[in-house]
RNA sequence: GUGGGCGUCGUCAAGCGGUUAAGACCCUGGGUUGUGGCUCCAGUAUACGUGAGUUCGAAUCUCACCGCCCACCCCA
């Protein structure tokens, strides 16, 4: 037997209604607030991510599933944003006004090991709004995250945001930070002591006890942001209360990807294990210009897909149950089968989701058919049927049944003539 | 890359050194030749992850490998 890859998973039949109906709510609500669908490549430059997310992140160093091909080093996308921008440069897409506001469904691929809420291949949706530096666009973008969970009925998502700063500020900070751990600096763990030079900033929300002891009272980026930065959450945090989003501050939100600057929030969930995070997004003011774009600032979100799910099954979600046809026409006998045919394609054509059975079984088999189904309407064609011009019509959850006129079916599904 | 847990029919799940390896669900057929869900009966299945070892004898014990799950790390 060939099995699936590692990290990988198949959606079946019995779930897919779930993801439509979840993917019909973003693209409805993205809509709503005046965002485009686009849909960029799986495959691109390894050099876009190596560049946009930044090389030194554990994305680009050790997870991405790269290619040669023809001299060119590919890679499958690993987050949704960098090819948006890419798409956003390379087809000048500024030049038809901005904001650009653009939403994405798409698969993303990191070769990780996996763990609940974590897999090699997973699904996301997200917008990315380019061109608004003021804090009304993240405040839009972090409402439209919050509006899709909510419509989806979750209630104990919580939001957190935190500012990390412009480079400015940021530089600052690094250095106070590093001054603050450098005496403890053989007491850290070891992971913490690479991130020391890297990412010092990650040490923060380490989750050994010794690095939290020693984190204890670290200087807070909050306290480090320059004028504009400072001024900026603070106008963040008002539009927020004008929304009516909740949030909680978190110095401690970290982005992993390098392009963030200034807004970074997270919305977590205590019902994915530890990966907690089921939306991540922030603002990017340099990440456009830095893959060759015009100076454009830039804010958006990404939403992981499976681990919205394991959400929505924890909170018992009731989604609606997966119906496969309204109508079986069992056409029995040669020439009832045909009329069978002729009738079903017949509805077909206005719509109705018609099934007949393909399997040449019995009438009782048909009935257990629709039945496990779901199918509500059983329609009979035998001889006495043929001859009066009618078809037995079954209402299945009321077991009741009528004999109804050929020409009248679809008048007779829609009429309630069982009422 | 580093830990921990688990692998018995399609699914759930007994069995813990000697059994024809239970049971339930699902599926198929039947209980007046054209009517489902409930009930009754019957039927189908190459189920002990793989390979070695211990033993008269292994699904049951040991080891290795593989796979799955969870945690670290990182993130959606």
């Amino acid at each position: 037997m060939i099995s699936i890859p590692k990290g990988m998973k198949d959606l079946l039949p019995s779930e897919s209604h779930k993801w439509q109906y979840v993917e019909d709510v973003f693209r409805t609500l993205a809509e709503t607030y005046g965002y485009k669908e686009i849909r960029t490549p799986m495959v691109e430059s390894t050099e876009l991510f190596a560049r946009g997310i930044g090389d030194t992140t554990d994305v680009v160093q050790k997870e991405m599933y790269s290619f040669e091909k023809a001299d060119r080093s590919l890679t499958l996308k690993p987050e949704g944003t960098a090819g948006v921008v890419r798409a956003f440069i390379e087809n000048k897409l500024y030049a038809e006004g901005l904001p650009a506001k653009y939403y994405y469904i798409t698969p993303c691929y990191r070769y990780e090991k996996m763990q609940k809420g974590r897999s090699r291949e997973f699904h996301q949706f997200g917008i990315e709004c380019f061109g608004a530096s003021g804090m009304m666009a993240d405040a839009e973008v972090i409402r439209i995250a919050y509006d899709v969970l909510t419509t989806l009925g979750i209630d104990d998502v919580k939001l957190k945001i935190n500012s990390i700063g412009c480079p400015n500020c940021r530089a600052e900070y690094r250095k106070a930070l590093q001054d603050f751990l450098r005496p403890n600096l053989d007491k850290l763990c070891d992971t913490c002591k690479s991130r020391f030079d890297r990412n010092p900033m990650r040490i923060l929300d380490c989750k050994s006890p010794e690095c939290q002891a020693l984190v204890k009272g670290a200087p807070v980026m909050l306290d480090y942001l320059d004028e504009d930065c400072r001024n900026a959450f603070e106008e963040l945090k008002s539009l927020l209360d004008a929304y009516g989003v909740p949030y909680e501050v978190d110095p401690g939100i970290v982005r992993g990807l390098d392009y963030y600057t200034k807004t970074a929030f997270e919305f977590v969930s205590d019902k994915l294990g530890s990966q907690s995070t089921v939306c991540g997004g922030g603002r990017y003011d340099k990440l456009i210009e830095q893959l060759g774009g015009p100076d454009t600032p830039g804010v958006g979100f990404g939403m992981g897909i499976e681990r919205l799910m394991l959400i929505l099954e924890a909170s018992g979600f009731k989604f609606d149950p997966d119906k496969t046809s309204d109508l079986l026409i069992c056409g029995l006998g040669e020439k009832a089968k045909i009329k069978a045919i002729e009738l079903a394609e017949d509805l077909r054509g206005s719509g109705v989701s018609v099934m007949i059975d393909v399997m040449d079984r019995g009438l009782k088999a048909q009935f257990k058919y629709a039945d496990r189904l779901n199918v509500p309407y059983v329609a009979v064609i035998g001889d006495d049927e043929l001859a009066k011009g009618v078809v037995s019509l079954r209402d299945m959850k009321r077991s009741e049944q009528k004999e109804v006129p050929m020409d009248n079916l679809f008048l007779a599904l829609f009429a309630g003539i069982f009422d």
